[in-house]
This record gives structure tokens, sequence and C-alpha cells, in this order.
RNA sequence: GGUCUGGUGGCCGAGUGGCUAGGCUCAGCUCUGCAAAAGCUGCUACAGCGGUUCGAAUCCGCUCCAGACCUCCA
């Protein structure tokens, strides 16, 4: 299997440290407000990563925080924590505001079936562990205490690591840009970042520390979560493209700054952006879209509601490490090829196995196109194209076109549910009020044998009434040689 | 200005030095009482200009265009 690294930004053979153990840790989100589709593109993304690495056999430990404290609202002295902000603008408590949108947060990967972490660390939850890697980093001489802040020494630490490896800047390039900013007074140097920031009397959240009652920097927690729990070497760390520089740049002088020589992630893999209309989607814009809005359509920017298995379906349809563009004509796209799809999926029911010397299905080839595309850097657009190729296999053996093998059926059901279920995360959707489903469906044959019985008599009248009317309820009536099937909007 | 992505057929979106991506749309055919579904067929693209090559959309250079990051953002 190969990963595109964004470190050396090739594709690379992917070796675990210590093979079938696999750490893998992302970035997870600010809880201070709703997340939005973008955001859920990235969870997805590192979803996909992790399905594949469990149905490979690899024992995935897989850490995704959640960010509830730290994040200023800019970069002066004055500027504000979130969370903070958010919690005094509702009159609430910042844990609740945390809580709040962690439950958010939650339900919405749930509604995309994205699957949970192996451990979901929180900030708040690791104070003392990043003051001790504070601690750590200024006994190295790589960060200095001032005026009761701890910053890191991004010059000291230059000299013998390369800062900006990662995101490939330079630090003289970079210290021409960021001279104009102002409220830099403690630092010795512009480029310096807060490990520990001394709270003033405004700040809600703050705890006790050798240097100040403050709160820790905005990159810490995940040096220290990813440290705590994959160890200081591990072997994937994800994220969103907009982290590169300077979350993950930080993230990585932390850790080198506290323990040594090691690159701590052997594999870095950066998700791509999506995009409305060619912009970023993101908050500030207004372009960002909540689940709500999307399931009901009820937002300027889209024309109808799309379910979250059709939007999960378009984002798999795009390489991860690509942008993708939002727009109301790629989802409906979307919606019809995943309807398709999964039409055939549902056809295993009823398949038989039919007669013929020649012209067999080639499940093996299928199966071994459908490992190609994933073991290339997580292809899933390639791997949904080898599953229209299964998409067309069904629906050739089920209209009697083409000769199948019991062991033949099974492969391609063995496809299917590896495949779109297991690693693409990929389900039927249930129709509102599944207890009812029994039920309709002995209604459906009701109206289908008594349908039947008026076409044997060529009453066209009655059968088209019936299946005008089913029409209007959302129920498509399709008749083939060997009966009648349904379909509910 | 710097760093980094990308520009593919009507739309979305993969990929590769030479051989059909795939989906959606559109047209035709088969099947069918009609319809739908399904199958088959067609619409054959790779920003522009140079260069390397027997051969490039795929490699190199330049130009143009778009986006992201350089301040918090997945």
């Amino acid at each position: 299997m190969h990963i595109g690294n964004s470190l050396s930004r090739e594709k690379e053979r992917f070796t675990p440290y210590n093979p079938p153990y696999v750490g893998m840790y992302v970035c997870g989100p600010t809880v201070y407000s709703n997340v939005h589709l973008g955001n859920v593109r990235t969870f997805l993304t590192f979803d996909i990563v992790y399905r594949y690495l469990l149905h490979l056999g690899f024992k995935v430990r897989y850490v995704r925080n959640i960010t509830d404290v730290g994040h200023l609202t800019g970069d002066t002295d004055d500027g504000e924590d979130k969370i903070g902000k958010k919690a005094r603008l509702e009159n609430i408590e910042p844990m609740e505001v945390v809580q709040r949108y962690t439950n958010d947060f939650h339900d919405v990967m749930r509604v995309f079936h994205i699957l949970p972490p192996s451990i979901e660390p929180t900030a708040t939850g690791h104070i003392v562990e990043q003051i001790s890697m504070i601690e750590k980093i200024i006994e190295n001489g790589y960060a200095y205490a001032s005026n009761g802040s701890v910053y890191f020494d991004v010059r000291k630490y230059a000299e013998n690591h390369n800062y900006g490896a990662l995101s490939g800047r330079r630090i003289d390039e970079l210290q021409n840009q960021t001279r104009a900013l102002d409220g830099q007074d403690e630092k010795r140097d512009p480029l310096d970042f807060a490990l520990w920031k001394k709270a003033d009397a405004s700040h809600l959240m703050h705890w006790p520390s050798p240097w100040s009652e403050g709160f820790p920097g905005w990159h810490l927690e995940c040096s220290v979560m990813s440290t705590k729990y994959l160890g200081k070497a591990f072997d994937i760390h994800g994220g969103g493209m907009d982290l590169k520089f300077p979350h993950h740049e930080c993230e990585i002088a932390q850790n080198m700054g506290a323990h040594g020589p090691e690159e701590p992630v052997r594999y870095w893999i950066h998700g791509n952006m999506l995009t409305v209309n060619g912009r970023k989607m993101s908050k500030s814009e207004g372009n960002g879209f909540t689940p709500e809005e999307l399931i009901t359509g009820n937002h300027k920017l889209l024309e109808k509601g799309y379910s979250p298995m059709t939007v999960r379906f378009f984002m798999l349809q795009g390489h991860y490490a690509g942008t993708l563009d939002f727009s109301n004509p790629a989802l409906q796209a979307a919606e019809k090829g995943l309807e398709r799809l999964m039409t055939a999926w549902g056809l295993f029911g009823d398949l038989a196995p039919v007669d013929g010397a020649e012209g067999h299905p080639d499940v093996d080839a299928l199966r071994d196109r459908a490992y190609a595309a994933m073991n290339d850097d997580f292809n899933t657009p390639m791997l949904i194209a080898v599953l229209y190729d299964a998409v067309k296999v069904v629906n050739s053996v089920a209209g009697g076109h083409m000769p199948i093998t019991e062991e033949g059926i099974s492969a391609l059901r063995a496809l299917f549910d590896q495949f779109a279920h297991d690693i693409l995360g990929l389900v039927p959707e249930t129709q509102d009020g599944a207890g009812t489903e029994d039920r309709s469906d002995h209604l459906m044959e009701v109206l289908c044998a008594v349908r039947a019985e008026a076409k044997a008599n060529k009453d066209w009248a009655t059968a088209d009434l019936i299946r005008d009317r089913l029409g209007a309820l959302g129920v498509q009536i399709k008749d083939s040689k060997d009966g009648t099937t349904w379909t509910f909007d």
C-alpha cells in the first residue's frame, strides 16, 4: 500500500513502525460552533483510512482530539479564547459551550457514518501533561518564559532543525512576512509561538502553572496527546490542509524540541478543502452548510435537500488530496449514481446462478482492481469505478444476460460487502419508520398481485391506474419478465 | 511577494508515456401492452506555447488562469 506523504511530497510504501499495530492521530474540531461540511470531509477522509487499515487487518489505535481550549481569535496578545468568547456571548459556562458542540460534532459524525476513534482526548484533560512538556522544552533550551507566558524559540530551534520542512517554508522569508504584526512585545522574535499564555482578568478558562495562571498555547495539545497515546514516533498524522502551517509545523517543532531528533510522524496526510463555487467553505464566508440545512435543503445555495449518504458518496467520488467543489448538479448526479449502486446491491437477495459456458464475470479481477485502487493512496474514486463495473455484472446477471456460478455470486456479494460497506461505509438509507417496512411490503405485494391479474386480463387501464397512483405516492413500479418490483422514494 | 495545489469531454471527477476511467446528462437501439429499470451503442476530452521522445494529455521549460496557505479555520 502506498500513501501520499505530505512531508516528502511523494507516494511512499506504507510500513508501520510496529506491525500489525498502527498509530494514527487526526486533529479534531475546536468545539465552539457547529461543524460544517468542510469539516466533515476531513473526518470522512480519515474514516476511510481507518476503515481500510482495519480491513487489511491492522490493529489501529486512532486518536482524534477535541480542542476545548486554547485557540485565540487573533494573533495579538489581547486575542480572546474562542470558547470563552462564545460563552460570554451566550452567557453560559465555557464547558457548556464545549459540551454542546461536542455533542453536535458526535451527532454529525453518526449521521455520516463516520466511525468513532479509539481515543478522543481533550485538551483540558491534559493540562498537566502540557505543562510538563513545556518544562522539557525549556530544559532543552528551545523555549523561554516571558512575563508569565512561555514561547517557543523558533530561531534557536532552527539552528539545528529544519523548521518549515513540512510546509516548504523558509525561516527568513517567514521573518519578513511576520514583522508587521503587532502585540508581540513579549516575544524575542516574531516567529516564536506561544506554549503557555498568561490569562488576563477577563479570561474565563485558566489553570495554574509554574509561570502564571493561564492557558496552554495553540499547538501544544496535539503534540502532548499524540505522544501520550501513540509514543514519541508514530505512523500517521492527519488533518486538513489548512493546518499544515503553522499548526503541524509547530507540532513537529514541539515534539522534537521536547523529545529529541527523531521525526515524530512517519506519514503526514492532509485532506484538501471542500469548496463552494470555487471558494473554500468556511464559516467567515457564510458558505458552509450544517447537516440540517443540507438534509432539508434550507439554504440559499442549495436547490434541494441531500441525504447524508448522498453527500458521503459524493465526497468519495473525488480524491481526498484534491479540492472538491460542492455544487447542486454534482450532488444530484451523485444522488442518482448512488441509487443505481444501491439498487444493484439490493438485488443480491434474489440472484440465482445462471447456466452458460462462456461469458462468466471475472470477479477476481474486479477484486484485484478494487484493492489496487485503495492501495494507491486510498483512491476511492477509482474504487467506485470498479464497483460500477460490478454493478453492470449484477444487473446483467439479474436480467439473465450473463451466466454466473454460485461461487461467482458470493464472491460478488463479498466484493460489495467489503468495499462498499466496510471500507466506503456506504449503507442503504433507512426509510422512515423501519418498523412499518414489513407491512408496507406486504401491502405492495397485494397491490402487485391485483395489478398482475389486471395485466393478465389486458386491463391496461386498471394496471396503469395502480402504477400511476402509487407513483404519485413516491412508489415506482418496474415490470420485468419475471415479475414486478418496486422502490420507495 | 513567498510556499503549495490544480487547470481533463455538456457537467462532476480519476488516471497513465502508446491500448475504453467511472458517474450524471443527451441521442439511438434491445427488452416491454405502454412506461420505468436494465443492457448495448454513440457524443472521444485533457488551458496555451515551446522542448525531450518513434510516440505526450501524461516528462521538462515558459506563459496564462484558478484556488489554498503565509492570522484562527478541517
